[in-house]
DNA sequence: ACCTGAACACCGTTCAAGT
DNA sequence: ACCTGAACACCGTTCAAGT
């Protein structure tokens, strides 16, 4: 008479994959600071404990979710053109950033890199080498690409000025601007920052082009 | 017979200097996250609630830690020549990262600028219009020297191999790099990072001087 | 094997109350 | 004016207990 109970036993059971997607949906929308070991819980219809099961701590699925970034970038694909390959690379990495706001200043500076991180890190390497770098050079290539990249994104996140809160800003802060207190600041603001066309981000490919010609201007020299 | 109580009063009233410089002694020495309201108040004998008659809160504190920071690197002394000005103060930026190792990744990405900062970016400003930059040119620099300035600190601050963790990181991590699955990376580490000479923070003024090159030769260009 | 209840040792912040 | 006691609404994490 009584039907038989449906196999799905518990519909969805949890798993490091599925913590995993919803920590990361978490900290997408609302950033790292509302991504909390309860709230996750919450989320995925369980007590705050039960994570526990499926991540070491809450380092740990910090870890997995910047390689999980990591593998959204993928590698390098070199062709025989070092320069337009890290060119490339650098954009796609900006954009992963753009994409997980949140992993600014975390990518970079975890204890533990992954092996999606280890892998995407080989591979660059491994196309300046192919593009003609000795191993001191290619040390500077990545030491002076990933922090330009890394620092890029950082400034831009919290840039003060943008030309969407010009308006609020204008009425607190920018009073002792108007009294000439800061008078390049101010005219690079009004009359360029602030303009209608102006987007910060555009600046990261000029900064990249420049980086780039230095390096390529380096190598043709040292060969 | 009772001698007249000591007009000392309060050996040491609370005041919002007083506040700033135990707070930085906190995370000069803990790390940001060893700065809490509960430990700062104890550290200078009050409750955590005392310090709220001085900052606004915990944001307006770290607002204000970092302006000091910026009042220690002053601003650059232009002499006519801007490269230099503009190393210098670079190098000067980075030495204050070192000594404040909290501020990094704070420092770029706060709302509120302080005076210090303002004045600060100012000066930097005005040094590159005096330069011979013009507004946009200037816009460049600035972004893409920042950014690597911040870059490179954030990158260098948790760098995952160093040549002191070298042996620990071994036994773990370090794995499937024996197997062949990092061929570029594991060069790079054992033929060069973890050489007894080397040390990555001499990368530090290698890209700069790329960068400051690059910018030269676009103002030479543009001239 | 997997999840929960209850607890521990913390947080930042507020607010009425004391002096 | 300046500081405190007590409380609120949070944290990450552990551990014995349940199924």
């Amino acid at each position: 008479m009584t039907i038989q109970e449906a196999p799905v036993a518990r519909r969805d059971r949890l798993s490091r994959a599925r913590v995993l997607q919803a920590a990361m949906a978490l900290a997408d929308d609302g950033g790292i600071e509302s991504l909390t070991m309860r709230r996750l819980g919450e989320e995925l219809g369980v007590g705050p404990m039960a994570l526990y099961r499926h991540v070491a701590n809450k380092d740990d699925l910090i870890d997995a979710m910047v390689d999980v970034v990591f593998g959204e970038i993928g590698v390098p694909s070199f062709n025989g053109d070092w320069k337009s390959a890290m060119r490339d690379r650098a954009i796609g990495v900006r954009h992963a950033l753009l994409r997980h706001r949140w992993a600014i200043g975390i990518m970079e500076s975890r204890a533990n890199p992954g092996p999606a991180n280890l892998q995407h890190h080989d591979a660059v390497i491994g196309c300046l080498r192919a593009g003609g770098f000795d191993i001191a050079m290619a040390a500077h290539a990545y030491s002076v690409l990933d922090s330009y990249i890394y620092g890029f994104a950082a400034t831009q996140k919290n840039l003060p000025f943008t030309a969407e809160d010009a308006g609020e800003k204008a009425e607190t802060m920018l009073q002792p601007f108007a009294a000439g207190a800061y008078p390049y600041l101010t005219e690079m603001l009004a009359d360029h920052i602030m303009q209608p066309g102006y987007d910060y981000g555009d600046e990261f490919e000029l900064g990249l082009d420049l980086i780039l010609d230095g390096l390529d201007e380096r190598i043709r020299r040292a060969r």
